[in-house]
DNA sequence: GGGTTAACCTTTTTT
DNA sequence: AGGTTAACCC
């Protein structure tokens, strides 16, 4: 029995971290290891048992999701609501600051966020206002640069103007897109973070009364914090000197997205004195699978170190399963899964988990057609969908009718004859004058600068949503919703369209006024309600999948799996080029976290953990024979057992909906299979499959005399780049080509019929 | 303004 | 391959 029934419930070390004397702390929390619950048990404790009022803690998520969660256990373990506690994503957490002090961050009260997806939009209009080309600057690259400045703290003002034209020209759209944000008074994600942050570093005032009222800095997830976040939290802490961090630098996978791990590895060197408390007693998966994913992971170099382990027993060794193809795989998958419902196990206890969304289709179709519920995570969101976000678009133009982003969305949308040119002319208008499009557009008319019809149907857009706001004025905001939908013709329009699809639409159209009704705003300010339900908009946007269903398969990526477990976990597409992926093969550094990603894909197993790998993929319209990913190299072969397909079992070609499964016809290998995993090295030689592979296209490619007899696995000579090893073939005839990965060279592709390839 | 065709892209994702 | 988006034509 410890001092408090709080730590009762908690292993050594996690006592240790949640009693924690004040200071910089680290958590190093592996995989399973307890880590919310020690984020949770540390704010209770520091309420209960140190007096520190909720107020005084600041609690920091990377997702919505996860503050819901994290806020609502500490609510449980303190049998007390948390009301003004200040808790939520970074994200959320900045807006919140920026809302409060609108003026010192320099901010007009009625800012608006941009999502993405409205981030992209004005770029593009940049683009078009500084006449340059779409596909020399192509928009996403541009979206991408300038997000990645400004996560970096980098301003478009203080960045040198660059050596060459590319730099030039990025740099002026940067500056570009920060004058139109600041004209129109938009606020992307990146913004929020950086200008959250200037606000603090600038106004000593504000930054003295934060840094006072916040005696404990919690931060979950740290490894996956970039640049501005770190500072941001540095900042708020300074003063007490209490940053409680929790992470895992072994499950960092978003450095592509600007995540750092260097802030987590080099935590102890920029606090001096701080506390590292590391958790490696994992709770959730057996000792095979454990003892795999150590193995695994050990293969990364800079590492702070840790070895999880268990008490449990070894339990099942993880299955390996190599498929002929990619329908072979999801058969396999589907009649494990079946067999395992058949158990009575419930299948929301089963995940398959791929590198890339696009892999996910095959699965779908074969638990379709074994009649398998499943969920598919993923993919656009509530908040996301076209029409939901042409409805918001409405709303904003009625609670701001300046708002540039959301005229241009729906002032010809139902279509009311307001075309590109009229358009056009109201551009040209506004940008001239620097007046939001409403403003131009009453304008243009008043100087009948227009033809008479167009003139007319402009006037009338203005006059729809002159009159929603006057109708709606003292309306609550579901009923503001209703009306909105129905006066603007949106909801007729979206009835009128025909097909499926159409009726989700207006379905989630008619969610969106349930939604509009059971909104609550959790800070009371100044704002209206309106206002602050379109910035809720824009930072949650809401769940994947409209309808969750009760027990079905989890489809989902790796990257969406962290944070999950499951008793059943399929690990597909373990394939060089799939998964390390192509892309990251290419970049130095990214295989490492494409390791990461796989050992967090595998502890997400608790009791099975099954591994499979295609020899033949077919992939965005082309095929491609993976050699085995080398991830399944790392693992010891004391921890798998091979399951081999009987003939019958397996799906040979892919037209044959063949094996729709029902749990038989795999058989067991065991640990003798060994030198059979080895051989996957050079897959065409595997005695599995050559005698009987029939003449699928592939096949028919590999006995192309284009291919000169070329195989994956073959070595071979060329002239200039020396010797290699085939990777992978596509294409027949004259057009065909061959991927080789030579020794000095490294990886190219070559059109057979010149690179004169000699087989060695 | 709507419907059709052609070009395009395709790692991972939250906010 | 497949889906979306942009240009294009009536």
């Amino acid at each position: 029995m410890t001092a408090t029934p709080l730590l009762d419930s908690l292993n050594d070390a996690q006592q240790l971290a949640v009693s924690a004397p004040p200071g910089a702390l680290l958590v190093l929390a592996g995989a399973g290891s307890g880590k919310t619950r020690v984020l949770t048990h540390r704010v209770a404790w520091l309420v209960q048992t140190q007096q520190i009022s909720p107020l005084a803690v600041l609690a920091v998520t990377f997702t919505n999701k996860a503050s819901r969660e994290m806020r609502g256990r500490i609510e449980e373990l303190l049998r007390m609501p948390l009301g003004g506690m200040w808790m939520g994503t970074f994200h959320g957490l900045c807006h919140r600051l920026l809302r409060m002090h609108f003026e010192a961050a320099g901010l007009p009260q009625n800012f608006e966020i941009l999502d993405s997806d409205d981030q992209y939009r004005q770029i593009r209009r940049v683009l078009r206002e500084l006449s340059l080309d779409e596909a020399h600057w192509p928009p996403r690259q541009i979206q991408w640069a300038i997000n990645s400045h400004k996560e970096e703290g980098r301003r478009a003002q203080n960045l040198p103007a660059g050596n060459d034209i590319q730099q030039q020209t990025l740099h002026k759209i940067y500056l570009a897109y920060d004058e139109l944000c600041r004209r129109f008074h938009l606020v992307d994600f990146a913004e929020l973070l950086l200008r959250s942050l200037e606000l603090l570093q600038r106004n000593q005032t504000i930054r003295e009364s934060y840094q006072q009222r916040f005696q404990h800095v919690l931060v979950d997830e740290f490894q996956d914090t970039n640049a501005i976040q770190y500072k941001w939290l540095r900042l708020l802490s300074e003063r007490s000197k209490n940053l409680f961090v929790v992470g895992d630098d072994d499950q960092s996978i978003y450095g592509w997205r600007g995540a750092r791990v260097e802030n987590l590895l080099s935590f102890e060197k920029d606090f001096p004195g701080a506390t590292v408390i590391r958790l490696e007693q994992n709770y959730r998966s057996s000792g095979n699978i454990l003892r795999a994913a150590n193995a695994v992971i050990a293969h990364n170099a800079g590492r702070l170190g840790k070895e999880l382990w268990t008490t449990r027993a070894d339990g099942e060794k993880i299955r390996l399963y190599a498929a002929s193809n990619e329908i072979d795989e999801a058969n396999f998958t589907v009649a494990s899964i079946e067999s395992w419902v058949a158990g009575g196990n419930r299948r929301d206890g089963c995940a398959v988990l791929y590198r890339s969304n696009a892999q996910s289709r095959v699965f779908e179709e074969k638990l379709l057609s074994a009649g398998m519920p499943y969920r598919v995570y993923g993919g656009l969101r509530f908040f996301e969908r076209a029409e939901i976000k042409d409805a918001l678009a409405y709303l904003r133009l009625v609670s701001n009718r300046d708002s540039d982003p959301a005229f241009e969305r729906v002032v010809n949308l139902p279509t009311r004859g307001i075309g590109a040119k009229t358009l056009e002319e109201i551009r040209r208008c506004a940008r001239a004058q620097q007046i939001s499009l409403w403003c131009a557009a009453k304008q243009t008319i008043a100087a009948d600068r227009l033809p008479p019809r167009a003139s007319a149907a402009v006037q009338r857009f203005l006059e729809i949503i002159a009159g929603m706001t006057a109708a709606t004025a003292d309306l609550e905001l579901g009923e503001i919703t209703d009306h909105v939908l129905i006066h603007s013709g949106l909801l007729e329009h979206y009835r009128n369209e025909c097909g499926e699809r159409a009726q989700g639409k207006v379905e989630n159209l008619e969610e969106l006024v349930t939604a509009a009704r059971n909104f609550t705003p959790d800070e009371t300010q100044e704002m209206g309600t309106l206002s602050l339900f379109l910035a809720n908009a824009a930072l949650e946007a809401g769940e994947g999948q409209a309808d969750e269903w009760d027990d079905c398969v989890q489809l989902m990526s790796l990257h969406s799996a962290k944070g999950l477990e499951f008793p059943l976990v399929f690990l597909c597409g373990m394939e060089e080029g799939l998964f390390p992926h192509q892309r990251a093969l290419e970049e130095p550094g990214r295989l490492e976290e494409e390791r990461r990603l796989c050992y967090v894909g595998m502890t997400r197993a608790m009791k099975q953990l099954t591994i499979c790998h295609a020899e033949i993929r077919r992939l965005y319209g082309r095929e491609h024979y993976g050699q085995p990913s080398r991830f399944l190299k790392e693992i010891p072969t004391e921890h798998i057992e091979e399951i081999r397909a009987t003939r019958m079992a397996r799906s040979y070609t892919r037209s044959s909906g063949y094996g729709s499964g029902h749990g038989m016809g795999y058989a067991h290998g065991h640990a003798s299979g060994h030198a059979s995993r080895s051989s996957k090295n050079a897959p065409a030689n595997s005695s599995l499959h050559t005698p009987t592979r029939p003449a699928t296209p592939s096949a028919t490619a590999i006995a192309d005399p284009g291919f000169q007899g070329l195989k994956p696995g073959s070595q071979v000579r060329h002239q200039k780049f020396g010797e290699g090893m085939v990777l992978d073939l596509e294409g027949r005839g004259e057009h065909a080509r061959v991927q080789v990965n030579f020794k000095d060279a490294g990886q190219k592709w070559l059109v057979c019929a010149h690179a004169n390839l000699d087989l060695v």
